[in-house]
DNA sequence: GGCCGGTTTTGCGCTATCGCAAACACCTGG
DNA sequence: CCAGGTGTTTGCGATAGCGCAAAACCGGCC
């Protein structure tokens, strides 16, 4: 079953610590599956019968209210988990993930978690400290969200996204995937018409170049500033 | 060195899965300390030199940023775990904790966890059942912000309170340790100011009765219908 | 090559909420 | 019993950002 060359993904956080042989071991109880460019892998409030590693592409996890609104919870970029619904003891998915590029996944049924990590104990301490760091990153973006007004939070967003997915060219830094202003607008918890005034002003500037779901940083250091600019100080 | 009766910690989620005799090995590796209410158990940026059970009273965690603003991350019930900044990979706490009434907890080094984690795998797989929680919090919470008004978002946070620490009294639920407007804006995104205004209004309808760092939810029904109140449906 | 649907831009009025400031209440310690 | 210090209430003006609406754009598909 395991079509996947162990050498491509034994370098990742989720498998520190674990032998080659127990890879291997590990590997053989998934499946690898392709997904094209705006399509589900699961839906919020699906019965959680698997978990994930993303190996190519992009997929946005975002979550929906009652009333149908939404948010982007994160953006997964290859080499991470996604869907760990059972690792942190929930039966259905807590949100929904779609891939925004052509993507290709590693799938475990949830069923072989609690075995595989009795086998190799070092993939929960990973998975934990994995976790860990999403939950601090929540609190960051919680800790903006207060505090913050709208452009500075756009600000950190995109220098976000172009650390994590960005790929860098000689003007500036281009986010690899299909992104819109209604995606960033969900990101950062406004409307996508208060997004794309922002990136119109800052294109006027020169700081940004965009286009339909195309956004390239042509000068982060800039950006930088914005995102760290007090309510107050002087614009233009 | 461990005063603490195991049968007091043997039921909390931490230990679920683990021996009574692998408790009381655990346990010989803590210590117990009371901190006096308004004291702080430690600060944002300092060494995880530990990690913490909470056995009795209530801590706040919380968040300060650069310019010094801050945010409520969570309270701290007792039987919960908090500062598990190692857990998770830092090796500073993320945030600042302070007993907000007297408290009691049981306090690890830093130093052990590995050890204990290996002797006892469950310890991890409870840990990121713990963590894992948290971020769906976390993620609910972002989601309250993006998308509700700050009425609602007070209304669930009070609900939240009174479910977690929550008094039954014959007149309502009280919530258990002392709070104050300006704690409740922290946990809310908003000013102290809006909170006041907020539970003013509640308190002339009956809802809540309240008084300096103390809140009682007379009608708790009520607020889960102030809570899920579309932005629209007609007010008063 | 032209049509269609999703995306983006932009204008404009509105309002929820902030920010500041001042007056109050309440508790605590002396 | 009074003074000082928090925490709370409330008024009022300012405004960031929303919401709605319309138009321009863009790219792919037939």
């Amino acid at each position: 079953m395991a079509k996947v060359d162990t050498s491509l993904v034994a370098h990742l956080p989720l498998f520190a610590g674990v032998t080659p042989e127990a890879l291997d071991e590990i590997l053989r109880e998934a499946r690898s599956a392709r997904y094209p460019k705006n399509s589900a892998i699961f839906e919020q409030g699906a019965d959680a019968q698997s978990f994930f590693l993303l190996l190519h592409g992009h997929v946005r996890a975002a979550k929906t209210t009652p009333t149908g609104e939404q948010i982007v919870v994160r953006y997964v970029a290859p080499g991470e988990t996604f869907g760990l619904a059972m690792a942190i003891g929930a039966a259905r998915y807590p949100a929904t993930a779609m891939a925004v590029d052509d993507s290709v996944v590693l799938i475990w049924p949830t069923s072989a978690w609690p075995r595989l990590v009795e086998r190799f104990p070092a993939l929960a301490a990973n998975t934990l400290q994995t976790v860990g760091t999403r939950l601090q990153e929540s609190h960051t973006r919680i800790l903006e969200m207060s505090t913050q007004q709208v452009e500075q939070r756009v600000a950190h967003a995109l220098l976000r996204l172009a650390k994590q997915s960005g790929k860098k060219l000689d003007h500036g830094i281009e986010i690899d995937f299909p992104i819109s202003r209604q995606d960033i607008a969900q990101m950062t918890g406004t409307t996508l018409h208060t997004v794309s005034r922002i990136l119109s002003g800052w294109e006027q500037q020169g700081i940004v170049e965009s286009g339909r779901q195309r956004i390239i940083l042509r000068e982060p250091h800039r950006i930088v500033v914005l995102a760290e600019r007090s309510p107050d100080s002087g614009a233009a």
